[in-house]
DNA sequence: ACAGATTGGTTAAACGTTTTTCCAAATTTG
DNA sequence: CAAATTTGGAAAAACGTTTAACCAATCTGT
């Protein structure tokens, strides 16, 4: 049970008026008791309880928005399935952006907290190989989290619904070299997040296995725009231009990658053959067609609210229910096949 | 003041208690008790309050959903910038996707309605011509609604955020007739909805202007997807071979209608030129560079968040509020500039 | 020194539900 | 027919806040 105002004031020896003057600084309260007060807040860590305050002030801050469709693409359709499969559940869904801001993902994570909301799937944005930035503690015990398509040590406890990223990099490794590629390179845009991480590592792992390595600056990082994809495409191989295959570890920067090619008048994939990730909707009719790794982010997405809702109704749910979804080639012409 | 369960008690002459039990089948309660329970119930709209029930039931039966970053694109662009205006308003957002399903819209509306939000941000599915096949006026009074990117009667007297589509459609066929176009042709994906109907009658009017006409069966739809646009295409163009422009109205569609035409040794723009709408990310790097009808769909969702606001804060804004964004065609290869 | 204002705090009601406990009347049982 | 059970409904507490009304004690100006 999460501690209410009530608690604090009677931890303190005031009422609840006071706490409520203090937290929201309504009323000017002498500087003892406000310290006394504060600090028993954050002892205790807490939070409001905001179907209380949205009652008691009948107002919740929350703005509806309701849109008729939704544009194709991984995170939208991953997005897409979790929301009708929580409507089949009788769950809304409070959604947030974090822009890759983890300073936002904590606020965010602090205000879904507050009772809002039952449980959280979550994409976490920081570092794979650094600590959480934030303390997250406070959330674990109390709060059902489940993370989707991204993993996080600080998360390790969570059962987590992922696509298997280092089979992908593995795969693209693999069959770029049944067409006889030893120089290669990947084009990626987040740095150091599980996605990025796990699949250099498959794809590395695959080349040793053939007696290669992947020189470190034939890995490359983008702007996950297409014309991100095309300054790094430009730029990897202004640098290494003995690289005659590419791997793409992001669709908008596919579209930039192939773009880039036919300006440096390079043929795909005679000279420089390319795989991309995420089967996203125009790879099959670009110039020439993409092979992708493909995933289902409908699946993913289906299968993160399950976990989260069997989480919410079982607490003792943990990291031995994680969901690894299988990814798939999907050979087309950009490869050489 | 929306009506509750204890003044629904009074005025049928029972206990709270026995209307809760009604109200959720918790309970038998008698024939002639349920029945007048009932009727008061659905005479006077009584919609639960989610607040008061959050807080009862320790629940909100509401799933957080945080992702650190998100696709570009036009309804995805807007969403994002209402997220963001939200969030430095500090609201938070409870996204639904309808899927162009007017049943599932009332649904949601009735369940946003039942205190849950503030106000709502919607663009409605119901088709344009024909009356809202649901009830809104219990909604209208009580609930600050703004209409983002589509227009419909039965909202006619809320503020609306909307690009200029007649403009767009205006400009796009006067910029084909200055490339001495004749027979032309359009490609939509959602049938009888404001943004169809007004370019559609922008192009039109451009027509007539200069004499000419568009014949209703140069007018064709396919779904809102890549596949769906090389259908449209093809089909369009087997049937009206004398069609030597096409204004697609949808950024998948104008992805595949190009594949289309390549496929069918239709050059473009020589053969065939083509204008989309929405400058979709990839549209300057594909083969041709696309010419489009731009928008701005950051201010878009970013100045329908501020009428929301300023409706929530002020009972007494309505239509005279309304925004009209301008459009700009963006020219480049595909046209024939 | 005394009326008036200010400070720091308390009490208690209210927001709209759900649910436990209770009870009288009606019905069943033996 | 008395005892036991069932039925239909009510009273009241509880969820965790906010806030209006109040009050004693201290401070101000004259």
């Amino acid at each position: 049970m999460r501690i209410t105002m009530k608690e604090i004031a009677k931890e303190v020896g005031v009422s609840v008026t006071t706490v409520s003057h203090v937290i929201n600084g309504t009323k000017r309260i002498s500087e003892p008791t406000y310290n006394k007060i504060m600090e028993c807040v954050k002892r205790h860590n807490y939070v409001p309880n905001y179907s209380a305050k949205n009652l008691r002030n009948s107002a919740t801050k929350t703005a509806g928005l309701v849109v008729p469709s939704f544009p194709d693409s991984y995170v939208t359709r991953y997005i897409n399935s979790i929301s009708k499969r929580a409507k089949e559940m009788g769950y809304s869904l409070l959604f947030v952006n974090t822009d890759e801001d983890t300073d936002y993902e904590e606020e965010t994570l602090k205000l879904l907290n507050a009772k809002m909301v039952d449980g959280i799937i979550l994409a976490p944005s920081a570092k794979a190989s650094k600590p959480l930035p934030y303390d997250v503690t406070f959330l674990k015990d109390s709060m059902p989290i489940v993370l989707i398509s991204r993993r996080h040590e600080a998360f390790d406890d969570c059962p987590v619904v992922i696509q298997d990223d280092y089979q992908a990099g593995y795969d693209a490794a693999t069959h770029l070299l049944y067409h006889n590629h030893e120089n290669m390179g990947i084009i990626y845009a987040v740095e150091d997040i599980s996605p990025t991480n796990d699949r250099i590592r498959g794809f590395e792992d695959a080349l040793k296995e053939h007696g290669l390595k992947l020189p470190s600056n034939h890995i490359y990082q983008g702007y996950a725009t297409v014309e991100g994809g095309k300054k790094a495409v430009r730029k990897l191989l202004e640098n290494q231009p003995q690289i005659t295959a590419i791997f793409t570890l992001n669709d908008s920067m596919t579209i930039g990658a192939i773009s880039a090619l036919k300006e440096m008048n390079k043929k795909v994939p005679n000279d420089v053959a390319l795989i991309g990730f995420g089967d996203f909707p125009s790879a099959a009719v670009m110039d020439p067609p993409i092979t992708n790794i493909n995933l289902s982010p409908d699946i993913l997405g289906q299968t993160a609210f399950d976990l989260l809702l069997n989480k919410i109704n079982n607490p003792g749910y943990n990291k031995s229910k994680s969901v690894h979804l299988p990814t798939y080639l999907i050979t087309r012409k950009s490869c050489g096949c």
